[in-house]
DNA sequence: GTGATTGTCAACCGAATGGTTGAGAATTGG
DNA sequence: CCAATTCTCAACCATTCGGTTGACAATCAC
């Protein structure tokens, strides 16, 4: 096989990761009412304080989180540009909900049209 | 408490964790322009049909595509609702670089304050 | 019916992930 | 200086992940 390795993943790869476990998402929303240090970020959470810091530092290697060390305390804090890029990644297929949703309010706005919850399969639109 | 999360955290688990692929983020891209069945969905990449199928069941675990399948072929179509979820779970964020944005601004409209680049050269991270 | 097409499934493999523990560096406080 | 606090690092472990191959089920085309 030609490529087998994971050469140089996306910034939107480690983004997304980042944000695939229920900890670190939980991280982020403490760091949404200000900065923590890594202790304050870690108590919340029945796990060791370098199980913790291990999370931080992934948010941290997707440039979610940016860190000041003062003395011996780490200070995180959120850092929202690739989170907008996500939001912008994400932005891309909103048209998709929102045709839906057109969809619905026209076919509420109907009332001559009966509405049947029939199961026709989809239409035969080939 | 915001609690903007009362989504199911484990839904936002599988959708972000796929999202998190270039090779589904990919096949999302494709079915937004329309149904695809499996082979179609399979074929840009460098990889086995039956790799291919796992990236798809994964998509379709995450509630991301539903498959209709209509005789030997599955056809696949995007479902938009569990990205909205992820979006609107962003959409939290928004104002975290909104406000960065309004700061910058404001800074900029301000032409008797000097503007110093700030302490850490940390635009080009990779 | 025969044979090709389409796709899944199971087993397997190496690498990454999420967690632990223990040791140690650096800073702070008395 | 000594002791406590804060945090990282390395090693380890079990599980998951992304990919492969080979076998097989189902459907279509002839």
């Amino acid at each position: 096989m030609v490529e087998h390795m994971h050469i140089a993943g996306s910034r939107l790869d480690h983004v997304f990761h980042a944000l695939a476990d229920p900890t670190r998402r939980a991280m982020l929303q403490s760091l949404a009412s200000g900065e923590r240090t890594v202790s304050e970020l870690a108590e919340p959470f029945a796990m060791s304080l370098a199980g913790a810091s291990k999370h931080i530092k992934s948010l941290e290697a997707a440039g979610l989180v940016t860190r000041d060390i003062r003395g011996r305390q780490h200070l995180c804090r959120l850092q929202p540009d690739r989170l907008a890029e996500a939001h912008e990644w994400l932005s891309f297929y909103e048209r998709f909900w929102t045709e839906r949703l057109d969809a619905l309010d026209a076919l509420l706005r109907q009332p001559d049209r009966e509405i049947v919850p029939s199961s026709e399969p989809k239409g035969d639109d080939r």
